[in-house]
DNA sequence: CGTGCATATGCATCTTTGTGCATATAGAGA
DNA sequence: TCTCTATATGCACAAAGATGCATATGCACG
């Protein structure tokens, strides 16, 4: 499968959809702070991040106990576009000004 | 589930995507000419086109015994730039010089 | 070490999705 | 009306995907 039928099935599930969008603020999140905001079991949570990770959209870092989670930041441009097209599709109401 | 997870998810079927880009071109193509080119089914190219139907990216028309399907033409922006990152990935070898 | 917290993974299950076969529907033309 | 072509759809089945539970692993701290 190319590269885009690969991004388009891990984020056309809604959690991981949801998961993306919390990490592009660029900073780091464990799992346990993603399974409580977006209300889902622990072994869940830990798979969808693992499926991101497979698809090379996220990066991950061992920090103590914790699994650091993160936008991977050499996504290539044409990546980036694809994903935040569908972010501005996503929520209107998210449409910020800025 | 919302705009983009509805079209996320009716694009990462290959068969759809790639008949996605075949509608690209703006003509009309009966079901017959897809399902021969891209190898599939008779029922199954239907189904996949009443999926993309239903996800509001084909309209199709009667003509004759012949279903037409073209791409929607009243697309949002939104939706065609996140249509046209996905096949700006797919496929390297059309990165064109058109 | 032993305990505790965070994360990953094997297993069973349930749901969704894609597919083929057979059949139904729709229109063209004799 | 009968027949042929094109398309849609009901049904059964297979494959994939998501989920919870239990358990394993990794690391910190005592």
């Amino acid at each position: 499968m190319d590269q885009a039928l690969r991004i388009l099935s891990v984020l056309s599930e809604p959690t991981r959809f949801e998961a993306m969008r919390l990490l592009w603020d660029g900073r780091e999140h464990c799992v346990c702070e993603l399974m409580e905001v977006l209300a889902k079991g622990q072994s869940t949570m830990s798979r969808h991040m693992a499926a991101l990770k497979k698809a090379g959209l996220v990066v991950d870092r061992r920090d103590a106990q914790w699994v650091r989670y993160a936008r991977n930041p050499r996504l290539s441009k044409a990546v980036v576009a694809l994903i935040e097209a569908a972010f501005d599709l996503g929520s209107p109401s998210k449409r910020k000004a800025a």
